[in-house]
DNA sequence: ATGAAAGCGCTAACAC
DNA sequence: GTGTTAGCGCTTTCAT
């Protein structure tokens, strides 16, 4: 047992321990340039038994280079924002880049803070969820000189790249299969949550669909906080007590949506006969359920696997091209809920 | 629209649009010591103007003090270190330390690699998953001088302090609530982990308090990976066909149990009489099925605050107790699928 | 209440 | 292939 330090080792004490200059080890540390496998070796070896791990912080600020892509998402708590960064990882293994992730919880004032602390760390990158933020965010973004990609949706301008779907379209597209399948008193249940953007479009988009077709919302019930599962369930029985007539159930997230199912199976409802139901986002956690619920993907793994290319792309190999702009196609799911479009 | 600069802005740009130097801009921008208010405002104006945002990596190094603490767990696949950051985010939301997570996917290199990445961040604490790690890694840890956590599990010697529950005890109680029951004929569904330590010593305390009752494992499945929700219907399947007089099934999450109760559900077993099932970890997220399983709450909200508070103590207030060591006990849910202890 | 000097641990750029 | 010098942008310490 070797004495413990407590100040942390340097590359000096390396340095003095091999016989080689500072230089000459940092050179090691990194694979930098040309060192003989002899100096290598006794850099190497003084390094290990030391235990001597770098300071990245005197790297960075000597280097002017931070291996770090800032991820500003708002939650980890559905399965949307975990899948968007098992996307991104998958890209940034491949490099020596490394995400961080920071929460907003939907808070726009909360957002400004995370990236404000984000970017006094002076990341090679930004991804973050959404086109809607402070203007001092977007200030920051515009002033940070580094690439910068918004996720999730395309429907806005972005400051820089952007990667998602059209969640306008997207409810659109949902509404029209309704339509189409012959539903014609459609409900819809979702989260109280005036500044969760995504669902708000979703929302333009499906009631616009309706509309077309001549058709209004029904009813609708909002929920805030609480076990999805459990909301779903409570508000696909409040709902359906009140307006008893209703022939469809759209419901902004998958998680509620297997709530209500759970009710509707329960209470012998014909599925999706003389019901149907159809969620939002093709949570993979569900895949098992006694009925396959209707859905969209969210094309969530894509998405993270493009921002992170984007980013990889600028940060490493100088830069892509600016402000590029990628829109996906989520697919419909009809599963076992929502009529295939009738004659 | 003021010019774009490409170099970031520095304190010495705050210094020279307020007409105060570097020294006193740092003071006011840190609210360190005192300065006149109408300096202070001077300085602020022009940061906010500028759009300055600081270096902290300079500022680190200067300083030689880093808010960040290393969080290092397996995976946020399913939900049970996502509610463990819950915790470790609440508790440090009050305090300037941010936590920065790295995953092992359950691999010991792997963990090695993303801790020797993150020390070489210099964090103020290390929070980890399990006691199981390379001597690498450990003697890292050993070296960082920097408070340690590992959390999840306490049936082993810790680096330095240690939160969690003990694995062996839970499996050891839902045995013997299995047998107090009545229940006879065993079998085991779990995930085909070598390396899941902690779902290890669960299975141990298990088959010990079967043995002690005078019983064996009727018979087992194993998967990997895949959906949990299926892969339970289908393992369940599997085992009820091969071995029909089993009549309790002991799973090694929530989430494969509760494709496996569907699954008897729709096989119309007599639920819990003739057929007891079990999970461990109680997700939130299943509230609200039709039928609530028994299982066990492994108390991750709890072990995240705890740990989060032992290294908040160290980094901020000086120090605490050395190696604390806490031991949480997890409650037993019997739900819908678990008989009482017959008389 | 404010400023000047020194240096945190490393790497870029240039010698040799 | 290896070493030397000069900072990176802040904060610490000490002076005023």
């Amino acid at each position: 047992m070797t004495a413990q330090t407590r100040r942390p080792l340097t590359l000096r004490d390396v340095s003095e321990a091999s016989g080689v200059s500072e230089m000459t080890v940092s050179r090691v540390l990194r694979n930098r340039g040309d060192v003989s496998d002899k100096t290598r070796q006794k850099v190497l070896d003084a390094a290990k038994t030391l235990g001597y791990v770098p300071n990245k912080i005197a790297g960075a600020l000597a280097s002017q280079r931070v291996n770090l892509v800032a991820v500003i998402i708002p939650s980890m708590s559905n399965m949307v924002f975990p899948e968007v960064m098992m996307g991104i990882s998958e890209i940034l293994d491949d490099t020596p880049l490394q995400p961080v992730v920071g929460l907003t919880h939907y808070k726009p004032e909360r957002e400004e803070a995370v990236l404000y602390e984000m970017l006094s760390w002076r990341p090679s990158g930004v991804i973050l969820a959404g086109l809607e933020h402070t203007d001092a965010a977007r200030a920051m973004l515009a002033a940070a000189g580094i690439p910068v990609v918004e996720i999730m949706d395309t429907d806005g301008e972005p400051v820089d790249a952007m990667v998602g779907i059209s969640h306008r379209a997207a409810g659109r597209t949902m509404g029209e299969a309704i339509v189409a399948a012959g539903y014609k008193r459609v409900g819809f249940l979702g989260t109280k949550m005036p500044l969760d953007h995504r669902a708000r479009k979703r929302f333009e988009g499906f009631t616009l669909a309706l509309a077309k077709a001549g058709l209004e919302i029904a009813d609708q019930e909002f929920y805030a906080g609480g076990s999805a599962l459990v909301k779903g369930r409570e508000m696909t029985e409040a709902i359906l007590n009140r307006t008893p007539d209703i022939d469809f159930l759209y419901y902004s997230n998958d998680m509620i949506g297997a709530g209500g199912l759970f009710y509707c199976m329960e209470k012998g409802y014909d599925i999706p006969g003389k019901l149907g139901l159809a969620g939002f986002n093709g949570v993979n956690l569900l895949k098992g359920l006694p009925m396959q619920l209707a859905t969209m993907d969210a094309c969530r793994l894509d998405i993270g696997r493009k921002a992170a290319q984007i980013i990889a792309a600028h940060a490493l190999d100088g830069d892509g091209p600016e402000g590029e702009r990628v829109t996906l196609i989520p697919d419909i799911t009809f599963g076992d809920t929502l009529r295939p479009p009738q004659g």
